[in-house]
DNA sequence: AAAAACTTTCATTTTTTACTGAAAGTTTAA
DNA sequence: TTAAACTTTCAGTAAAAAATGAAAGTTTTT
């Protein structure tokens, strides 16, 4: 009798699959350094239809109040959620921004202004070094790798802020465009 | 008598910026989940125009053998060091791509393939769930959505790939004229 | 083939980061 | 105006990530 490979389309349980989706988010934000819960809660927003309480939230993720509470503050600062009021019920409700797209300007925009604003400006400072009699030619070499990194980080700056700031249908004509 | 405002242009001595320099490169790795120490060697070395042995490393941050032979062992690996040999010198020195296009288009595709790969297969998978009678509608959606975020990051995926093989002069040629 | 010179590993410790939950604060309703 | 319903804060705790350093592993030299 011949031993015979056998393959399983393997097919998920839709349940299992959203968890399996909030926790590769989780880890990709994590990465990226994202906290790993505020990346969760926004997965569960991008697959959830309904608008969600922070109730809800804390249910689903099974995490504690004050975590929930926070994470959805910077969510709502970065503009990923949005609040949303149900008739008839005092607590708030929010949804997420299912727009990829925008998701990504989103994300783009709060990271550049966290990062590549404050150390563009720690290269402007570092471009004034003084040099004295015995260190001109090391001074003049670190100013130059300096300014180096400084005019990149530039205009990394002002790509990420056009990009920002466009519509996806230009960007999406002219990168197709280049990317062919 | 009036009060004058007075400014002062501060200008460091070189070590101070050097200092600066690496510390703000650890931090704005750690930012962007590489790890701090990784990210300060490769910083120590971005402004190092000598060639520099681990014990270098080592003194020069104040770290332990281990970190930094793990640390640079991964930027070897990222393609972000290199190998050198002095003569009549027993242990190994290494220097530092210099060149931040290069840089950039390094660290791009270790993270590519650490991150963004790994999640398209996750994304690929979860595109096949099985419905029963009463969820189809919601399974509906979640794949819908899945597909929409698997095909931007396939286009991310690929325009990455483009970038990290190409020109610096092709790239800045193109972006420069979409930029304008 | 033994010693010296150097590199790598990994169990343990330290540091950093994130989370909890109770208490304080705020808003709405009665 | 006070109680109820909900949100926010933050000190303390827990979890995760990174670093240490001694021991094991290599390679080179004598």
């Amino acid at each position: 009798m011949k031993l015979q490979k056998v393959y399983y389309i393997y097919t998920m349980e839709l349940e299992e699959a959203k968890d399996k989706f909030i926790q590769s988010w989780g880890s990709l934000g994590s990465n990226w350094g994202i906290n790993k819960t505020m990346a969760q809660i926004h997965a569960l927003f991008l697959i959830s239809e309904e608008p969600l309480s922070t109730e809800d939230v804390m249910e689903s993720l099974q995490i504690s109040r004050g975590n929930t509470n926070m994470n959805i503050r910077t969510l709502l600062d970065w503009g990923l959620l949005y609040k949303e009021f149900k008739v008839g019920e005092r607590r708030e409700f929010f949804t997420g921004e299912k727009d990829i797209w925008k998701v990504g300007q989103r994300v783009m925009r709060a990271r550049q202004r966290q990062e590549l604003e404050p150390m563009l400006n720690v290269l402007l400072q570092l471009e004034n070094v003084k040099s004295t009699k015995n260190n001109e030619k090391e001074v003049e070499a670190f100013t130059k790798q300096i300014k180096n990194i400084k005019d990149i980080s530039e205009f990394a700056d002002k790509s990420l802020t056009k990009i920002s700031n466009s519509e996806r249908t230009w960007f999406l004509k002219v990168f197709m465009k280049i990317m062919k």
